[in-house]
DNA sequence: CTCCCGATAT
DNA sequence: ATATCAGGAG
């Protein structure tokens, strides 16, 4: 079996088994979905959800946030880690956001990741749950840590990973793709313990063939 | 490559 | 005690 029938076998398995494909941030707006993947760096989206349901009664806007001080949003967002970095970031993101866009979300890679806090991981998602259609492919420590259990890739780099799939994955899947994988990647195929007995698609997983 | 960084699982 | 969590910037 060729990587291409893995891929589709895989896809089809997973799509079965964790239906619709979405990103579990909660948000009613692109901006909201945008601040909330930039709190999701190294941090799960449960901690993201807890922190974006509070804070988004105060401020869900850029002029909201372009507005308030960098300390007050430290500490709407303290739990989610790299906090400083973070703020000073939703900050600077919400005032370009104004200024160079009108106020409104730029849906185009390069235009993303031109915003502060925002590079190709962050873009992707954004675009991808908004539009369906990503420019990329998601490439975040999941899909970093399955395409290369599956033996799709054979490197910790992210953007030669992203690179390297882009060649041959149909684009009909650059939103699929990512999506179930990082489900797979949190319920079965984890960092620390892979319970690969309950894997689905163990058969199709490199250490296997 | 290093640094940013709190919360949680193991 | 340590690894890990939907990474990005310098």
């Amino acid at each position: 079996m060729n990587r291409r029938e893995r891929l589709e076998n895989i896809i089809a398995i997973l799509k079965k088994e964790y239906g619709e494909s979405k990103v579990m941030l909660n948000y009613n707006t692109p901006f909201e979905l945008l601040i909330a993947v930039i709190l999701s760096a190294q941090c799960t989206d449960k901690r993201v959800n807890m922190v974006t349901k509070e804070m988004y009664k105060i401020v869900n806007t850029p002029e909201g946030f372009a507005n308030m001080e960098v300390e007050e949003i430290e500490k709407l967002i303290k739990s989610t880690g790299f906090y400083r970095n973070k703020a000073k970031n939703i900050k600077q993101c919400s005032i370009d956001i104004i200024e160079k866009y009108d106020g409104k979300v730029p849906m185009n890679m390069d235009d993303l990741i031109n915003l502060a806090g925002v590079g190709r991981k962050t873009a992707n998602v954004v675009m991808g749950d908004i539009t369906k259609e990503p420019e990329g492919i998601v490439v975040d420590t999941h899909v970093k840590r399955l395409s290369n259990r599956i033996g799709f890739v054979k490197t910790n780099n992210p953007i030669i990973i992203e690179r390297e799939l882009m060649k041959w994955v149909p684009k009909k899947y650059w939103f699929d793709y990512p999506n179930l994988l990082i489900r797979h990647g949190r319920a079965i195929c984890k960092a620390r313990k892979a319970e690969c007995n309950k894997c689905g698609i163990n058969e199709y997983c490199k250490k296997n063939i």
